[in-house]
RNA sequence: GCGCCUGUAGCUCAGUUGGAUAGAGCACCUGCCUUCUAAGCCGGUUGUCGCAGGUUCGAUUCCUGCCAGGCGCACCA
């Protein structure tokens, strides 16, 4: 049990105990909030109880601290308890308790951080779903990162988690994708609307280098056979660069394969079941404005045709018949107008649009470079590919840099920045840590330094900074469970900041080994563990973010 | 016009369930390497938390209105 929740236990307790003994009469508090205070002075947890606690006691919120407090000093957990301001509660931990998430980390170790919140949940994960006609540009990246660590976290909590990456590869893109290489084939003007990139000219070029009979073909036969071949080449190539870049999906999904079988017929037939299709003016709707969408959506247009819309129905409810209790769409915010409907789609289907479908919007990504921002344009070929940022910045910093941030703040990337191998780049300074402690450990062992549960005696780590790092450690669990309610893996990132100056501070003030001739003490011991522990927390946590913890830099 | 997101230090941005003196990195000034990685640490400077109201013991956080920026409102994909 994490020493938050032993505390929050604790205090409930001693808060129950003097309602039924009379001593105080309130309404049972619904949860006790508790938080490590910013404030150092202000103890190791704090909590505001005896506030919220005041108004249906009628008594001043200090005379209840003071109640809960004396009850909270009896207990062997607790070293001190004190009152502060207008009743906040401020806690110092005994240095047994404090010390013990130590010995917690080192029992568990690479299964420190994971917890149950979400066990027994399967969670779909799609994300970047991009068209294959084309490389993955900088958009798509921002969702590689968040999406591969958010499915990480997921896990970590204790669900069941499938990545998958639905491929558009049916509808007028695709055709004018196999126009356009046709076109460079044969020396002649792409389409209008068409892609004009540069790397429609390699493809072209590849695929008749390994097909030159493409060229001998009839227009419509020639059409398909380039259409076909890019298909196979551009997304083959997507699969590459996300699998350099640490992200791995579980599933491609194509859009056609819910054509070619029967997913867009049973889709069609639920829908019919639960009532919410008609027919008007020859075309066949989706009566989605019954769940709060602004305006019904075509399914099958009155030339026949079905929309894009009818696969996405398709495509989630086939999710849902695969068995995935939740599914979660990462989308773009030029895409957030899909809301609505999706959620009214999941209703219709007769979901619960509050627990089955969760749809998060990113917002788009600037990018500067040379001190200005570079504007992305397929047309004009400034797009800047996956590809490319990792070949400027390499994986680990591009990765951390797009994790690093809140999904819907829009973000800036500074290319010029992320290119120095400086401390100027956060990663670096969390990776730091992680090297730093392994150089440390290193040496431990040649001082004949021994670390681990048999040498660790938690009561010598009295120091300030020994007690910062210690709390610093005991929050992880809570920080990957919040990062996983919230889906937001920013979180991971934020927090082994934070623990790397706690870690940096230690460090600099708490020598971990001997000096000279001085013997291997038990501090040294302890200090050394502590510093195992550490290394294992930032290991755990980098890996959620799918960057790499090296052991030396 | 309607809807979604954003507005916090010179710059890039944190700040879940309302809490104590609003934080980090960069930038700027200043110290610290004859013994564990100085990609580090210590100290200093920087704020009408977009504006105005409201809710309450207490609001950067919740509610309303306004201002500014981004994005979206197809029988397109």
């Amino acid at each position: 049990m994490s020493t938050h929740h032993q505390l929050s236990e604790a205090i409930e307790r001693v808060i129950n105990d003097a309602r039924k003994a009379g001593a105080l009469i309130a309404d049972a508090p619904e949860s006790v909030p508790l938080e490590r205070p910013k404030n150092r002075e202000h103890g190791d947890y704090a909590t505001s109880i005896a506030l919220a606690l005041a108004k249906s006691a009628g008594k001043p919120p200090r005379e209840i601290a003071e109640l809960i407090a004396t009850g909270l000093r009896s207990l062997e957990i607790i070293d001190r308890v004190d009152i502060a301001g207008p009743g906040f509660i401020n806690i110092t931990l005994a240095k047994a308790t404090q010390g013990a998430i130590v010995i917690n980390i080192l029992e568990n170790n690479l299964k420190f951080g994971i917890g149950n919140e979400l066990a027994g949940v399967k969670v779909n994960l799609e994300f970047i779903s991009a068209n294959p006609t084309g490389p993955l540009h900088l958009g798509h990246t921002r969702w590689a990162a968040v999406g591969d660590a958010l499915a990480r976290v997921l896990s970590a909590a204790g669900a069941e988690v499938s990545r998958e990456f639905y491929i558009n590869d049916r509808g007028v893109q695709m055709d004018l994708f196999g126009e356009s290489l046709r076109a460079s084939a044969l020396g002649i003007a792409k389409p209008e609307a068409g892609y004009q990139g540069g790397y429609i000219d390699d493809l072209a070029k590849k695929i008749v280098l390994a097909e030159p009979d493409f060229l001998k073909l009839s227009e419509p036969e020639s059409l398909v056979a380039f259409r076909e071949a890019g298909y196979k080449l551009q997304l083959q190539e997507q699969k590459d660069v996300l699998a350099k870049f640490g992200t791995n999906f579980q599933v491609w999904f194509s859009e056609r394969s819910l054509h070619a079988g029967d997913g867009l017929t049973k889709a069609m037939a639920r829908l019919k079941e639960q009532g919410h299709i008609f027919d008007e003016e020859g075309a066949t709707w989706l009566r989605t404005t019954d769940f709060g969408d602004d305006k019904d959506r075509v399914l099958r247009k009155s030339d026949g045709e079905l929309t894009y819309f009818a696969s996405d129905t398709a495509y989630y409810i086939d999710k849902r018949n695969r068995g995935f209790d939740i599914c979660i769409y990462m989308l773009g915010a030029d895409h957030h107008g899909y809301v609505g409907r999706l959620k009214a789609t999941s209703a219709c289907a007769g979901d619960n649009p509050e627990y089955n479908i969760e749809i998060l919007i990113g917002q788009l990504v600037k990018i500067m470079e040379g001190g200005e921002e570079v504007k992305l344009s397929k047309r004009a070929g400034t797009i800047i590919t996956l590809e490319e940022l990792v070949e400027k910045v390499g994986v680990d910093a591009a990765r951390y840099t797009l994790i690093r941030y809140p999904v819907e703040t829009p973000m800036v990337l500074d290319v010029d920045l992320l290119k120095k191998r400086t401390n100027e780049n956060p990663v670096f300074y969390v990776q730091y840590a992680h090297a730093r402690i392994v150089a440390v450990l290193r040496n431990a062992t040649d001082l004949g330094v021994k670390y681990g549960l048999e040498f660790y005696k938690p009561e010598l780590l009295e120091h300030e900074r020994e007690r910062e790092l210690l709390g610093g450690l005991a929050e992880f669990p809570r920080i990957v469970a919040g990062a996983a309610q919230l889906r937001e893996p920013h979180r991971i990132a934020r927090y082994l900041e934070d623990l790397a100056g706690m870690y940096h501070g230690f460090y600099t003030d708490c020598r971990v080994l001997p000096m000279g001739d001085e013997k291997p003490s038990e501090l040294h011991f302890a200090r050394a563990t502590l510093s195992a522990a550490t290394m294992q927390v930032f290991f755990n946590g980098l890996q959620l973010l799918g960057v790499s913890a090296p052991d030396r830099m």
